[in-house]
DNA sequence: GTAGAAAATAATAATTATTATTATTTAAAA
DNA sequence: TTTTAAATAATAATAATTATTATTTTCTAC
């Protein structure tokens, strides 16, 4: 049985409005890590009035509720994704595209604590030349 | 044989100014990891007429040929320090310390590429709660 | 279904880390 | 010493994000 977005948002006790909904589902069904200003730009034709401001509020309520990861991989601004299973990121200097990494055993992802640090949340940033750019696709650079 | 700071600066082809060396000494001292507001706090005694800008171009020039290293593992600000080979690092939301980790056998440290993507880099960010902060301890908060 | 209360949104102003600019100073080269 | 290039200080500009506030929407109690 697959939930349905409207239903994801129940589960964490967030009120559904029409300009949460299409935040969610648009990083759900693209599955692509977007800045808030990329979420703004490809909601503002369903939502002519909607502000970035709200976009950021929306984005806010969902990084602490757990429905959606940040990552700050780029120093410059966040982007957000609907995948929050544990996992890494790999950013390409050249094209600037942003990849998931699965670590097959990662014993980061297995531990619970470090030098008795307790874990509740990791981020592993690889930065490094994509495998496309290494051969020589001349892709579109994601800015 | 032990380097001094100065003949660190020299090997990578870095003028010596004394601006950059009581930069570089700070954070070789210090063993800390310090955003570039607070370098140029604790350098303003020496230097009254320092600049904060000049701060920020030295760390960038650092960086860049890879006498120091930035991380970003609170979203807000970058942080700046000495230690160069890989090692990842772990935040505490209670007190805000950054404490370095080393994780023995890590495989991302060891692999050159990851899904055919060639690494040049990398950094593990923790975030949880440090031991000292879960033993109860009052220590100072960090800011 | 309606009235009132609470929450969400839009618009905009404010904040803050960082970068760019430019004049001045310092250091290197000739 | 003179000339030239690089570094610094001061400050302005940029850009991502947050705060504020008035308005709109949604929920709840009757």
């Amino acid at each position: 049985m697959i939930k349905t977005y409207m239903q994801k948002l129940k589960e964490k006790n967030i009120r559904v409005t029409p300009q949460r909904l299409v935040v969610y589902e648009l990083l759900a069904d693209e599955k692509m890590h977007l800045t808030a200003e990329q979420i703004y730009g490809k909601i503002k034709h369903k939502f002519p009035a909607v502000s970035l401001a709200t976009v950021y509020t929306v984005l806010q309520l969902y990084v602490q509720t757990g429905l959606v990861n940040e990552i700050r991989i780029t120093f410059d601004k966040s982007c957000f994704e609907a995948r929050t299973d544990s996992h890494h990121h790999f950013y390409c200097k050249k094209c600037k595209k942003i990849y998931d990494i699965d670590l097959h055993p990662c014993p980061a992802l297995q531990q619970s604590s470090v030098n008795g640090h307790s874990i509740e949340k990791l981020q592993g940033y690889f930065y490094g030349i994509c495998r496309d750019c290494q051969n020589g696709d001349r892709g579109s650079v994601n800015e």
